[in-house]
DNA sequence: TTGTGTTTTACGACCTCC
DNA sequence: GGAGGTCGTAAAACACAA
Protein backbone atom coordinates (compact mmCIF):
# COMPACT_ATOMS: atom_id res chain seq x y z
CA UNK A 1 0.00 0.00 0.00
CA UNK A 2 1.24 3.99 -0.96
CA UNK A 3 -1.07 4.93 1.85
CA UNK A 4 1.79 6.06 4.45
CA UNK A 5 3.74 7.77 1.19
CA UNK A 6 0.49 9.52 -0.08
CA UNK A 7 -0.21 10.71 3.78
CA UNK A 8 3.93 12.14 3.53
CA UNK A 9 3.01 14.24 0.76
CA UNK A 10 -0.26 15.29 1.64
CA UNK A 11 1.54 16.32 4.81
CA UNK A 12 4.48 18.35 3.44
CA UNK A 13 2.34 20.07 0.75
CA UNK A 14 -0.11 20.93 3.95
CA UNK A 15 3.04 22.30 5.17
CA UNK A 16 4.06 24.52 2.23
CA UNK A 17 0.51 25.78 2.05
CA UNK A 18 -0.63 26.40 5.36
CA UNK A 19 -3.25 28.71 4.91
CA UNK A 20 -4.95 26.38 2.01
CA UNK A 21 -4.70 22.93 3.39
CA UNK A 22 -6.03 23.12 6.32
CA UNK A 23 -6.80 19.25 6.78
CA UNK A 24 -6.68 16.90 3.76
CA UNK A 25 -10.19 15.75 3.29
CA UNK A 26 -11.63 13.34 0.82
CA UNK A 27 -12.39 15.18 -2.19
CA UNK A 28 -15.94 15.60 -3.84
CA UNK A 29 -16.21 12.76 -6.27
CA UNK A 30 -13.69 10.79 -4.81
CA UNK A 31 -14.90 7.48 -3.58
CA UNK A 32 -16.56 8.16 0.04
CA UNK A 33 -13.98 6.52 2.36
CA UNK A 34 -16.23 4.28 5.50
CA UNK A 35 -17.27 6.50 8.28
CA UNK A 36 -14.18 7.05 10.29
CA UNK A 37 -14.49 7.16 13.66
CA UNK A 38 -13.91 10.24 15.81
CA UNK A 39 -9.86 10.95 15.77
CA UNK A 40 -8.40 11.31 19.35
CA UNK A 41 -5.42 13.06 18.18
CA UNK A 42 -4.66 15.23 20.95
CA UNK A 43 -1.14 14.31 20.71
CA UNK A 44 -0.37 14.42 17.14
CA UNK A 45 0.78 18.10 17.34
CA UNK A 46 2.69 18.13 20.39
CA UNK A 47 4.78 14.82 19.39
CA UNK A 48 5.50 16.14 15.94
CA UNK A 49 4.03 13.13 14.86
CA UNK A 50 4.21 13.99 10.57
CA UNK A 51 1.74 11.91 9.61
CA UNK A 52 -1.02 13.16 11.84
CA UNK A 53 -0.07 17.02 11.42
CA UNK A 54 -1.81 17.82 8.62
CA UNK A 55 -5.03 16.29 10.68
CA UNK A 56 -5.01 19.68 13.34
CA UNK A 57 -6.97 22.07 12.45
CA UNK A 58 -6.41 25.49 11.51
CA UNK A 59 -8.20 28.50 11.78
CA UNK A 60 -9.69 29.91 8.51
CA UNK A 61 -7.92 33.22 7.66
CA UNK A 62 -9.58 36.57 8.04
CA UNK A 63 -10.21 37.08 4.64
CA UNK A 64 -11.42 33.50 3.94
CA UNK A 65 -14.02 33.95 7.20
CA UNK A 66 -14.79 37.52 6.00
CA UNK A 67 -15.62 36.23 2.46
CA UNK A 68 -17.61 33.46 3.86
CA UNK A 69 -19.56 35.67 6.00
CA UNK A 70 -20.46 37.74 3.31
CA UNK A 71 -21.73 35.21 1.30
CA UNK A 72 -23.76 33.96 4.43
CA UNK A 73 -25.08 37.17 4.99
CA UNK A 74 -26.57 36.50 1.29
CA UNK A 75 -27.99 33.35 2.11
CA UNK A 76 -28.00 30.90 4.44
CA UNK A 77 -28.36 28.02 2.26
CA UNK A 78 -25.37 26.82 0.60
CA UNK A 79 -26.57 24.76 -2.62
CA UNK A 80 -23.42 22.58 -3.99
CA UNK A 81 -22.51 24.89 -6.97
CA UNK A 82 -22.23 27.83 -4.45
CA UNK A 83 -20.21 25.73 -2.12
CA UNK A 84 -17.92 24.48 -5.13
CA UNK A 85 -17.40 28.53 -6.42
CA UNK A 86 -16.63 29.68 -2.87
CA UNK A 87 -14.34 26.69 -2.26
CA UNK A 88 -12.45 27.73 -5.11
CA UNK A 89 -12.44 31.18 -4.64
CA UNK A 90 -11.44 31.02 -1.28
CA UNK A 91 -8.90 27.92 -1.94
CA UNK A 92 -10.63 25.70 0.85
CA UNK A 93 -12.22 22.05 0.42
CA UNK A 94 -15.78 22.15 -0.15
CA UNK A 95 -16.36 20.23 2.63
CA UNK A 96 -15.00 22.95 4.47
CA UNK A 97 -17.00 25.54 2.97
CA UNK A 98 -20.02 23.43 4.07
CA UNK A 99 -18.87 22.42 7.70
CA UNK A 100 -18.36 26.53 8.03
CA UNK A 101 -21.88 27.03 6.88
CA UNK A 102 -23.29 24.43 9.23
CA UNK A 103 -21.61 25.86 12.17
CA UNK A 104 -22.57 29.56 11.33
CA UNK A 105 -26.11 28.51 10.92
CA UNK A 106 -25.80 27.32 14.71
CA UNK A 107 -24.28 29.97 16.27
CA UNK A 108 -27.16 32.18 14.16
CA UNK A 109 -29.56 30.06 15.47
CA UNK A 110 -28.25 30.27 19.13
CA UNK A 111 -27.61 33.73 19.23
CA UNK A 112 -31.56 34.49 17.63
CA UNK A 113 -32.90 31.51 20.64
CA UNK A 114 -30.86 34.04 23.15
CA UNK A 115 -32.38 37.08 21.30
CA UNK A 116 -35.85 35.53 21.89
CA UNK A 117 -35.08 34.41 25.32
CA UNK A 118 -34.39 37.91 26.18
CA UNK A 119 -37.25 39.74 24.81
CA UNK A 120 -39.64 37.11 26.70
CA UNK A 121 -37.52 37.65 29.83
CA UNK A 122 -38.31 41.53 29.35
CA UNK A 123 -41.99 41.47 28.74
CA UNK A 124 -42.05 39.19 31.61
CA UNK A 125 -40.23 41.19 33.97
CA UNK A 126 -42.31 44.24 32.73
CA UNK A 127 -45.78 42.35 33.57
CA UNK A 128 -43.98 40.78 36.91
CA UNK A 129 -43.73 44.82 37.48
CA UNK A 130 -47.56 45.67 36.13
CA UNK A 131 -48.02 43.34 39.00
CA UNK A 132 -46.63 44.32 41.39
CA UNK A 133 -47.82 47.96 40.93
CA UNK A 134 -51.77 46.35 41.07
CA UNK A 135 -51.20 44.85 43.69
CA UNK A 136 -49.78 47.59 45.88
CA UNK A 137 -52.41 49.38 44.33
CA UNK A 138 -55.19 47.00 45.28
CA UNK A 139 -54.20 46.96 49.02
CA UNK A 140 -54.18 50.71 49.11
CA UNK A 141 -57.74 50.30 47.81
CA UNK A 142 -58.37 47.57 50.23
CA UNK A 143 -56.78 50.26 53.25
CA UNK A 144 -59.31 52.90 51.53
CA UNK A 145 -62.38 50.98 51.84
CA UNK A 146 -61.42 49.97 55.25
CA UNK A 147 -61.50 53.03 56.80
CA UNK A 148 -64.76 54.03 54.61
CA UNK A 149 -66.66 51.81 56.19
CA UNK A 150 -65.03 52.76 59.84
CA UNK A 151 -66.10 56.28 59.52
CA UNK A 152 -69.57 54.88 58.38
CA UNK A 153 -69.57 52.96 61.41
CA UNK A 154 -68.75 56.05 63.36
CA UNK A 155 -71.61 57.82 61.88
CA UNK A 156 -73.59 55.26 62.60
CA UNK A 157 -72.72 55.27 66.11
CA UNK A 158 -73.05 59.00 66.51
CA UNK A 159 -76.34 59.26 64.86
CA UNK A 160 -77.52 56.54 67.05
CA UNK A 161 -76.48 58.52 69.83
CA UNK A 162 -78.41 61.31 68.71
CA UNK A 163 -81.51 59.82 67.95
CA UNK A 164 -81.70 57.82 71.21
CA UNK A 165 -82.43 61.85 72.62
CA UNK A 166 -84.82 62.51 70.11
CA UNK A 167 -88.46 60.82 70.36
CA UNK A 168 -89.47 61.13 66.68
CA UNK A 169 -86.50 58.67 65.50
CA UNK A 170 -87.15 55.88 67.79
CA UNK A 171 -88.08 53.49 64.72
CA UNK A 172 -84.24 54.89 63.21
CA UNK A 173 -82.58 53.60 66.90
CA UNK A 174 -83.84 50.11 66.49
CA UNK A 175 -82.83 49.76 62.16
CA UNK A 176 -79.39 50.78 63.63
CA UNK A 177 -79.16 48.45 66.63
CA UNK A 178 -79.92 45.70 64.27
CA UNK A 179 -76.88 46.27 61.53
CA UNK A 180 -73.79 48.40 61.57
CA UNK A 181 -73.55 49.19 58.14
CA UNK A 182 -76.29 51.41 56.17
CA UNK A 183 -75.88 49.30 53.57
CA UNK A 184 -77.08 45.95 55.06
CA UNK A 185 -80.57 47.15 55.98
CA UNK A 186 -82.94 44.90 54.90
CA UNK A 187 -85.86 46.17 53.67
CA UNK A 188 -88.93 44.62 52.33
CA UNK A 189 -89.42 43.61 48.50
CA UNK A 190 -91.86 46.15 48.39
CA UNK A 191 -89.33 48.60 49.75
CA UNK A 192 -92.23 49.82 52.21
CA UNK A 193 -89.60 49.75 55.07
CA UNK A 194 -87.75 52.63 53.41
CA UNK A 195 -90.71 54.71 54.86
CA UNK A 196 -89.20 53.79 58.40
CA UNK A 197 -85.29 54.60 57.60
CA UNK A 198 -84.96 58.31 56.87
CA UNK A 199 -86.29 61.42 59.47
CA UNK A 200 -88.98 63.10 58.48
CA UNK A 201 -87.82 65.72 56.13
CA UNK A 202 -90.37 68.25 54.98
CA UNK A 203 -92.40 67.85 51.76
CA UNK A 204 -90.70 68.93 48.36
CA UNK A 205 -87.08 69.77 50.34
CA UNK A 206 -84.52 67.69 47.95
CA UNK A 207 -81.29 66.91 50.75
CA UNK A 208 -78.99 63.77 49.52
CA UNK A 209 -77.20 61.51 52.23
CA UNK A 210 -74.16 63.86 52.73
CA UNK A 211 -76.28 67.08 53.94
CA UNK A 212 -78.83 64.78 55.97
CA UNK A 213 -75.59 63.41 57.69
CA UNK A 214 -74.36 66.66 58.01
CA UNK A 215 -77.16 67.78 60.39
CA UNK A 216 -76.96 65.51 62.58
CA UNK A 217 -72.92 65.49 63.01
C1' DT B 1 3.53 29.77 32.77
C1' DT B 2 -0.44 27.49 33.48
C1' DG B 3 -5.10 26.37 34.40
C1' DT B 4 -9.56 27.33 32.74
C1' DG B 5 -13.33 28.99 30.02
C1' DT B 6 -14.84 30.17 25.30
C1' DT B 7 -14.77 29.92 20.33
C1' DT B 8 -13.90 27.61 16.13
C1' DT B 9 -13.34 23.69 13.19
C1' DA B 10 -14.60 19.14 12.17
C1' DC B 11 -17.08 14.94 12.49
C1' DG B 12 -20.67 11.09 13.34
C1' DA B 13 -25.35 10.01 13.75
C1' DC B 14 -29.62 10.75 12.35
C1' DC B 15 -33.43 13.07 9.65
C1' DT B 16 -35.79 15.06 5.60
C1' DC B 17 -36.55 15.94 0.97
C1' DC B 18 -36.38 15.13 -3.88
C1' DG C 1 -30.34 6.39 -2.20
C1' DG C 2 -27.83 10.55 -2.11
C1' DA C 3 -27.34 15.39 -0.84
C1' DG C 4 -27.66 18.42 2.54
C1' DG C 5 -29.83 19.68 6.88
C1' DT C 6 -29.62 19.64 12.35
C1' DC C 7 -27.78 18.15 16.72
C1' DG C 8 -24.35 16.87 19.93
C1' DT C 9 -19.74 16.70 20.83
C1' DA C 10 -14.46 16.21 20.41
C1' DA C 11 -10.53 18.68 20.05
C1' DA C 12 -7.62 22.54 18.51
C1' DA C 13 -7.08 27.39 18.95
C1' DC C 14 -7.49 31.26 21.54
C1' DA C 15 -8.22 34.61 25.52
C1' DC C 16 -7.26 35.77 29.96
C1' DA C 17 -6.87 35.78 34.97
C1' DA C 18 -3.93 34.27 38.70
Amino acid sequence: MNHTMDDQNLAFISQLYPDVYTQILPQQGAVKPPKRRRKKSKGAVATGDVSNCFFRKRKLTDEQVNMLEMSFGDEHKLESERKDRLAAELGLDPRQVAVWFQNRRARWKNKRLEEEYNKLKNSHDNVLGDKCRLESELLQLKEQLYDAEREIQRLAERVERGSSNSPISSSVSVEANETAFFGDYNVGDDGDDYDNLFYPVPENTYMDGVEWASLYI
